[in-house]
DNA sequence: ATTATCTATAGATCTATAGATAATGC
DNA sequence: ATTATCTATAGATCTATAGATAATGC
């Protein structure tokens, strides 16, 4: 598969667009910023990609890839470990939190681009989390829930922490929070304390 | 207490400003939508609050009012089962839900007059988060959480839910969802299982 | 005097289209 | 032929300032 000139420069656009949007929303990103980056007219940018939607389709279509992880998840086995190494990773890359959580805070408002795309992708992901909590912990998690019903809680802590560290990342530390909601996860000890062994 | 026709018409203006938040986020907001939505030319708009910035920055104090609720938690008397209420309120104005999380997601965005006012907030909506845990659970929580570990992940729940129903209220059931994470919070039932009585 | 409005407008942007020019690929 | 760029520009906005006019409150 050669990566021809314009693939380069579409890669090195999407690239661009990525930070234009960390640093103002799309609403707020221009193409003419988008543009400068690259080293291009504004004009020239529209080239690549005809419309300032087209854009941030290609965004999206790339997050997508990710975390399809070119085939990584197809074959189901996600673990929670990985999860946990997923938020330490991006602990290390506030840039792309920044840009999605600019986005999904963006895409709840009326007629956003991005709206379709986040709601499918919550939907898929609750169910992909359910599956992963199934096969960590089997039916039955503590407070009695499903996976199923866990599932919404744990992609709102990852979203939720997000938010809070990037605002305030030295009061934050977004692992260490995360693994302490998978703590809350985990089945109680077996009442050692009761046990007379000690 | 008199409220005069100015005070009136500043409230107005700020019910108006949320409205067009929610629907286009604040930096997508335009003064002329504020104002023809209040049935004043943009001008007469800006006699009222000078700038853009100054309509946002009442509309933030006016979410302080509303969260310190003229004195309410000034007693520190919160329970958490007032919290659950309170999400349960949420549930029925989707409307506000939608201003905050528009602005809490473009808050995270370069130079955005919001941020410092979200950072704030956070620091101290997980201390009064802490407090409320220590006074329902005491000081240690499942998963060995001290109430001050489990406040930011209390708070995370709270904002990733909001996005989630906002996205998709048929799929999510916002304060059932929240009921889920308390029960998580609570304490493990003292294993009747093995306990011979039954 | 102050308050509530308005018209007019400056000065910046923004997205997108039209049409030209040069280089590259069959 | 197609691809990569550019200049020029139309047509919409947007925020904010200047300055006028009418009504209200001491």
């Amino acid at each position: 598969m050669v990566r021809g000139r314009s693939t380069e420069r579409r890669a090195e656009i999407i690239r661009a667009t990525l930070e234009v949007i960390a640093e103002r929303g799309y609403r707020g990103a221009s193409l003419s910023a988008v543009a400068e980056r690259v080293g291009l007219s504004q004009q020239g940018l529209l080239h690549y990609f005809p419309t300032k939607e087209a854009l941030l389709v290609a965004v999206l279509a790339e997050r997508d890839q990710w975390d399809t992880g070119g085939g990584t998840r197809s074959d189901g086995a996600w673990r929670i470990e990985l999860l946990a190494s997923l938020v330490e990773y991006n602990a290390m890359r506030p840039g792309i939190v920044q840009t999605f959580s600019a986005l999904l805070g963006e895409s709840v408002t009326e007629g956003h681009p991005a709206r379709e795309f986040f709601t499918r992708r919550y939907t898929q992901v609750r169910s992909t989390m359910a599956a992963i909590l199934r096969a960590e912990y089997g039916e039955r998690l503590p407070g009695g829930l499903s996976p199923e019903r866990a599932a919404p809680l744990l992609v709102a802590v990852l979203d939720g922490l997000q938010y809070q560290w990037l605002l305030d990342p030295d009061s934050v530390d977004m692992p260490a929070a995360f693994g302490d909601f998978l703590a809350l996860l985990q089945p109680p000890e077996q009442s050692t304390a009761k046990n007379p062994q000690s």
